[in-house]
DNA sequence: CCAAAAGTGTTCGCGGTACACCCATGC
DNA sequence: GCATGGGTGTACCGCGAACACTTTTGG
């Protein structure tokens, strides 16, 4: 968690002198508040969560999610954002706050609420960043998860939970495939997230039908038979249709 | 954040002097936590909101949610339930996290977090309470809100969106009947919060299709036309069938 | 030429939708 | 007896589900 290391606060390049004690006293106590966000990924064969390993106590060594303090005068959102670009480089991916943690013993320092988000990322873009990094960070299968810090296995779980309950009338599958994919890639993502095989025609068909998933001129590259045609996700008419009261619906 | 409380300051061997009484002392700013609930209720012809009128500054004279903050050592739905009860008497309600609401500026005084919920009651339980209160609690029609301090407008729109995305998939807007309702209220409850009209003979044949709703040997009383059976919802049977995956649907 | 995955149509059955009249009751 | 809402059935159509073979490409 990022915003309790002191050395963050040294942003500006001065020195990083400690606050002087007494400096925030207020007449009932308060909790501190954090965000931490669900990182979700899609490799071949499963959904993957970005985590990173504590260096510190409670907790040190064990993996957690990505997140930190909330600043003073700092959106919600926007703390979620910045956590993620300082302790994993991540930007610009779709993020959607997910449930508020406040279970008075669930961090041992004392009452912390933490506001969980979670943003699904496109995983072959930050695959190589996060490997390479000095710093631990990994992506896991949701089904071999390491020891995780406070209640971040419940958090995690409940975003896998929202993912599949949200991909199959709302067009966020996108968001975990590259600009350009194969139909077949576009299938697997939701044989993968929703667990179960889904007939070939019948995909296609469907997908194909709602008109917002676009034939481009590409082909596969790289592969050792026949290419696929590469297709797009046409976001700007699917907004045109959502305020004409259209349902993606899978 | 142990270093941020102030029995830790023990640690460093010095006599740690209890603070003043009701200080809280904090090496960062940290934010209030609030709770705030939206309870809706459904009227014959609209879905209504419990509002209570403020009594102080900021906002003095608005309407406001019920809501206040969040204990020391208190769950988050405690709070929620317990703001409830206080504020307006009202328990054993449905209730469910809805958002939590962060704008650096959203409260005059200063940071304040508010993790808002939605509940959904028996309007008629809650409807001689409410209007005989000492205090000024009332239910205001979506449609007709008077002056809302904070954000609160933008929670009930938050919270009137929630109900209408779920009552088609899950099984709630049971909870904004009574224990006993004919046929043609719960159709009434689906065209007021849908929003649109229902084919009378085609919803019926596809509630009692799901099995849920169990017709019972009572019938309505007190109108002035031919009574209405009553039916009732099932929970215990609809609780088994979701273990098996099965998918509520309107 | 072989392995691997891409791509393509048709049939069937269920469920959603449209639609109108008689019935029971209280006044 | 009349006004008011309660209660009921059928026909059609579209969509989801099941299902297998040919084509293309790289090696």
């Amino acid at each position: 968690m990022a915003a309790e290391k002191p050395d963050k606060r040294s942003d500006k390049g001065e020195v990083w002198t400690p606050p002087p004690p007494g400096r925030h006293v207020y007449d009932y106590p308060r909790p501190s508040v954090t965000v931490d966000c669900v990182v979700l990924g899609l490799d071949a064969d499963d959904v993957k969560v970005l985590l990173i390993q504590r260096g510190v106590d409670p907790f040190k060594h064990a993996w957690a999610l990505p997140g930190g303090f909330v600043r003073d005068h700092e959106e919600l959102d926007a703390a979620a954002r910045r956590e993620l670009r300082e302790e994993t480089n991540i930007e610009d991916v779709y993020l959607e706050q997910l449930y508020t943690f406040g279970t008075p013993d669930r961090d041992p320092r004392g009452r912390v609420i933490t506001v969980a988000y979670y943003a699904l990322a496109k995983l072959s873009d930050y695959r190589v960043k996060a490997a390479t990094d000095a710093e631990n960070v990994g992506w896991y299968p949701l089904d071999r998860l390491p020891a995780l810090a406070f209640d971040h296995a419940e958090i995690i779980n409940r975003a896998i939970e929202r993912l599949r309950g949200k991909v199959r009338y709302a067009p966020i599958g996108f968001e975990l495939l590259p600009p350009r994919f194969s139909l077949t890639q576009l299938q697997r993502l939701y044989e993968i997230v929703l667990e179960r095989a889904l007939d070939k025609r019948n995909f296609r068909k469907k997908i194909l039908s709602l008109g917002l998933v676009i034939e481009t001129d590409e082909l596969e590259t790289g592969v050792r038979h026949r290419a696929a045609r590469l297709y797009r996700f046409d976001k700007k008419k699917y907004e045109r249709l959502l305020k004409q009261g259209f349902e993606f619906a899978i």
